[in-house]
RNA sequence: GCUAAGGUAGGGUAGUUGGACAUCCUUUAGGACUGUGGAUCCUUAGACCCGGGUUCGAUCCCCGGCCUUGGCCCCA
């Protein structure tokens, strides 16, 4: 083989293709039943957008270049930045609150693995201008229904970043960020070194109290009266309400800079390192990219992981019927053929001028649920004959009747 | 970036301790069989990841690379 496909890429051929959109087209119709309107942004962007909110380091881990202006560009390795760019640059004015969704790939370069490719997909909102219990509880609830229509096994982690912060507000940034590494990863060991290396050992047991903690009264009793309590509260509650299952966490940290309030993860349970399925939270970055400062709230779904977990099944099917033909009757068949497409009905001909024979064994091999055979003698009477693929019966009917019979099928 | 295992037709495999046309199943195309089936039979197409080295000779041994799959690091 001369040529291959660059590493960490895929070619997706139409049995998958039609997993992966049966996929997608769930979460799009859940995604617009709770009234988010989709946005695209352009596939490559410059790179300060990105370096702005995660730092120069990531430009190792992108497919940067320079385009043949001397630009600084690079494919997009997230879209959270650029819909908020998008944002800044032509919705600033609009009414609030905005609820928008993406279904658009992402790049990045690095070792691919299980659930990790170089070239990957996301699903995600952003929910911009909202700053309120109801809305950190619509976002979650808006990640919690997505991941639930596809069908996926997860577990839903909700936290908030204020009961940290509070606890690490003693150190300087640079030990912030280290304690957090330790807590996002579940790392007491690391946790409590790490402490005690800065000489702040008796954090260790309050730290290590939010990661366990299973109630809100657990959580409050380690960091008192914290002013987000009752926002945290309220949040929690509208979970509640509307009853979705979740696990409280207050030792998620992303090992981010930039969310700033409530923060939410996903897992599904049989992908290995990478099982993560969805993260997100509240963060505000409109002001980094000039725009006027806004609150906003969003999350990113793997969907190529979701696919990863969900593993083999096989979508809904319309049916397809395979017109069966001879030369002489092409004519009446195509006439045929253009009426059941017209009807909404996939169809297909014969291309090969084969016999009937070999006609309909294409036709089964290639999974097609009906047969219209059109030969000399139904070309004559105007009638076809309809041969369930399935059951192997079959009718000479008119195909205004073969319409109803085939659409009366559907699977 | 680190690490382990691996790479034989489109898919799945056998095999050679270094020897001649590389095995089988599936698949592709055609036929046996001309208005009705996934069967059967015959024929056909299709592979030793790439590049060096050792050797009379390498798919096999050695080195390097590429790619795949796990794990680590990272994960915006």
């Amino acid at each position: 083989m001369m040529i291959q496909k660059p590493r960490g890429t895929r070619d997706f051929l139409p049995p998958e293709m039609a997993q992966r959109r049966f996929i997608e087209q769930k979460m799009r119709d859940v995604a617009s039943s709770f009234g988010y309107g989709e946005v695209v942004t352009p596939m490559f962007e410059e790179q300060e957008l990105f370096t702005i909110k995660s730092g120069e380091g990531i430009i190792s881990e992108m497919y940067a270049f320079e385009d043949k202006g001397g630009r600084k560009i690079t494919l997009r390795p997230e879209i959270t930045s650029a819909v908020i760019r998008a944002y800044v640059n032509g919705a600033q004015m609009a009414p609030k609150p905005l609820r928008w969704f993406y279904f658009a790939e992402c790049f990045r370069y690095e070792r691919p693995q299980k659930g990790r490719y170089r070239q990957f997909w996301q699903f995600g909102s952003e929910l911009i201008g909202a700053d309120s219990a109801a809305a950190d509880a619509e976002v979650i609830a808006l990640s919690y229904a997505l991941l639930k229509s596809t069908g996926v096994r997860f577990i839903l982690k909700v936290g908030h970043l204020a009961p940290m912060k509070h606890l690490l507000a003693v150190l300087d940034a640079p030990a912030q960020k280290k304690v957090m590494a330790a807590l996002d990863k579940r790392d007491m060991e690391m946790l409590e070194t790490t402490l005690s290396g800065l000489e702040h050992s008796e954090l260790f047991e309050p730290l290590k109290g939010l990661t366990t903690a299973a109630t809100l009264p657990e959580i409050f009793a380690i960091t008192g009266d914290i002013p987000e309590k009752s926002r945290i509260e309220e949040t929690f509650g509208y979970l509640d309400a509307q009853n979705i299952p979740y696990e409280q966490n207050f030792g998620i940290a992303r090992g981010l800079d930039y969310y700033t309030g409530m923060v939410f993860e996903g897992f599904a349970d049989n992908l290995g390192a990478e099982n993560q399925i969805l993260g997100g939270g509240v963060y505000r970055l409109a002001h980094l990219f000039g725009g006027k400062d806004v609150p906003s709230c969003g999350f990113g779904i793997g969907f190529d992981r979701v696919l990863v977990s969900l593993g083999e099944f096989t979508p809904e099917t319309k049916p397809v019927v395979a017109v069966v033909c001879t030369p002489e009757t092409r004519a009446a068949a195509y006439k045929t053929a253009a009426a059941f497409r017209e009807a909404g009905i996939t169809t297909v001909m014969d291309l090969l001028d084969r016999g009937f024979g070999a006609q309909l064994s294409s036709a089964l091999k290639s999974g097609a649920t009906f047969a219209a055979v059109i030969g000399e003698k139904e070309a004559q009477a105007g009638t076809i004959t309809l041969k369930d693929l399935g059951t192997g019966s079959q009718t000479e009917i008119s195909p205004e009747s073969a319409v109803g019979v085939i659409h009366g099928s559907r699977r």
